[in-house]
DNA sequence: GCCAACGTTGGC
DNA sequence: GCCAACGTTGGC
């Protein structure tokens, strides 16, 4: 027996895992991921080496996305999406003409990756990220931390879950669907 | 528009 | 390996 796959880093079969995806809705919004076609897009131009290693050595398809929008009025979680792909090279730093080319990766032994990200459905209402500061559960989000610029990050999937029942709760504190 | 926080780059 | 300079992110 010995060593766990815990211990090792890997995922236990059927663990859940959850992230968080931020994109600015001027740039792509959650509404675009919903038109897009099969309502999914490759996640490319990250080029963050933490981002990148979450997508690359961690996610797996069929993993809960919180799609969260950064620099908005108000910033804040919008809608569930779910990783629709095994990662990938991004092709985009292969690209000449595109703003996230990267001239110094190597074709052979790509630098950066990506997954595809598949809409699910929108949040019945914004959560803001003032909204998360101020819960007690989920002021613990990397999100709601000072300072944090990772485009992907994990999400604890008990916060994701807290962040669901509120958003299906109004803002008043009553049942949405009531 | 401002600015704090942070990652990257490059000189040494 | 250190660290100052610089560019970017993102809340406000």
């Amino acid at each position: 027996m010995g060593v766990t796959a815990e211990a090792r880093g890997e995922r236990e079969a059927g663990e859940r895992r959850c992230w968080l995806v931020k994109s600015e809705p001027t740039t792509f919004s959650f509404d675009a991921l919903l038109a897009a076609d099969e309502r999914t897009t490759p996640w490319d131009g990250v080029r963050n080496y933490q981002a990148r290693n979450f997508m690359r050595d961690e996610m797996r398809v069929g993993d809960a996305v919180i799609f969260y929008h950064s620099n908005a009025t108000p910033p804040g979680a919008v809608g569930l999406a779910e990783v629709a792909s095994p990662p990938r090279p991004d092709p985009t730093q292969f690209d000449e003409g595109s703003r996230y080319a990267d001239p110094t990766s190597d074709p052979a032994d790509p630098r950066w990756f990506l997954v595809d990200v598949r809409a699910v459905r929108a949040l019945p209402r914004m959560v803001t990220l003032q909204e998360i500061k101020a819960h007690p559960e989920l002021n613990e989000m990397l999100v709601a931390r000072r300072g944090n610029r990772l485009s992907v990050m994990p999400v604890a999937c008990a916060h994701l879950d807290v962040l669901v029942a509120l958003a299906e709760r109004g803002d008043d504190g009553r049942d949405a669907a009531a």
